[in-house]
DNA sequence: CTTTGATATGAACGCATGTTCAGATAAGAC
DNA sequence: GTCTTATCTGAACATGCGTTCATATCAAAG
């Protein structure tokens, strides 16, 4: 029968999504009461439970959602054959991807031991599936003797720490643009892994 | 007139530091009350107040006794001449530093939004000067065409995010020593920054 | 043996927490 | 204009929080 009356629902909604993750990113999910949040969208807290049902499930929600994004933007982009090619695409699409949504890559990287096992278990499944991208470039790359590398495995989580390290210092309307860090950051991640 | 009688205050205070940082790296500073801390102590909550004078201070005296011991190991290691040789030095001191106090490291780099202004202050103060040895040996580097970077303070931050990052899945007894990390970090610190 | 004082207890303080729920509100359906 | 129902309020619940403090303990000093 459709949408049915008095509803703000579909406005509300992501509204709570939305101060939830400026919250938790800015002051810690253990920090941050559902009062506040819902001090943020303009309710009282009670009105929060129409959107989620407890506090843990909005985090989980959030960092899905995230993790989500990330694959399914990895899957859209383009991954032409040479390892180099692939790495470098790899390298600018996770620092563009990241400096685009510095609160959920703050929340999902800082919150993980506050999630239930259950959805612990869930996002580190979802964190190890975008991993294995990066090591599988790296794999084909020294396969076909262009890259050096001692070991893919640490040398992706090597990669990937230095690459997310970027939110931390990154400023919009700083002294460099998005497309200038990229090339800083490819730079050093050709060197790096190179034969 | 020396020490008094009844005191276990010289056991009770390091148990009361020690139960703190590794409550806080586990389960994150909010997360964590002081009945939690008491307990893990063997005491009841008040008698935390005889070691600090309340949760915050708790946090920000194991923060800058981390940040003092960081500096004063680094003043001490060896600084030779050669920017190559200063950067392996750097980057071993650090794996090697970081990997044997895991707990210290987590809190200190993911409670900062838990101090208050002042304390913040106060530690990144510690962090910047740390960061600033790093930095120095880059710009030597640079200046003596061992080294090819596009921007020092940017590499600076990348190769110590890179190399922090290895406390996130270093585990004892695992699959390498840490030896061996310390080589393949270096390894791909030394050709991220070649010439 | 008595005195001393550092150390610890345990109860209490006011306040905040996540969550629930009966009832008020108001906007579209008929 | 009446009905329906999604949405929100506001109070309440039990529980836990950081911190304080009068009181108890008990080992060494004299």
């Amino acid at each position: 029968m459709a949408r049915t009356a008095g509803s703000h629902s579909d406005i509300t909604g992501p509204r709570v999504a939305q101060a939830a993750l400026r919250l938790f990113a800015r002051h810690g999910y253990a920090a941050v009461s559902m009062r506040q949040i819902a001090a943020e969208v303009g309710v009282q807290a009670g009105a929060l439970y129409n959107y989620t049902p407890d506090k843990q499930s909005l985090l989980f929600d959030l960092m899905r959602g995230h993790m989500d994004e990330l694959l399914a933007a990895r899957a859209t982009a383009p991954a032409p054959g040479d390892p180099v090619a692939r790495l470098e695409g790899f390298t600018r699409f996770h620092i563009r991807f990241h400096l685009e949504r510095p609160d959920a890559v703050f929340v999902s990287y800082m919150e993980l031991r506050n999630l239930t096992p259950d959805n612990f278990t869930a996002i580190e499944g979802l964190r190890r599936a975008y991993e294995d991208e990066l090591e599988g470039i790296l794999r084909d790359g020294v396969a076909a003797g262009a890259f050096a590398v001692a070991d893919t495995k640490i040398t992706t989580l090597a990669v990937i720490a230095m690459l997310t390290g970027v939110t931390t210092w990154y400023r919009t309307g700083g002294r460099l643009n998005v497309a200038q860090v990229e090339t800083i950051y490819w730079d050093m991640v050709r060197k790096a892994v190179s034969a």
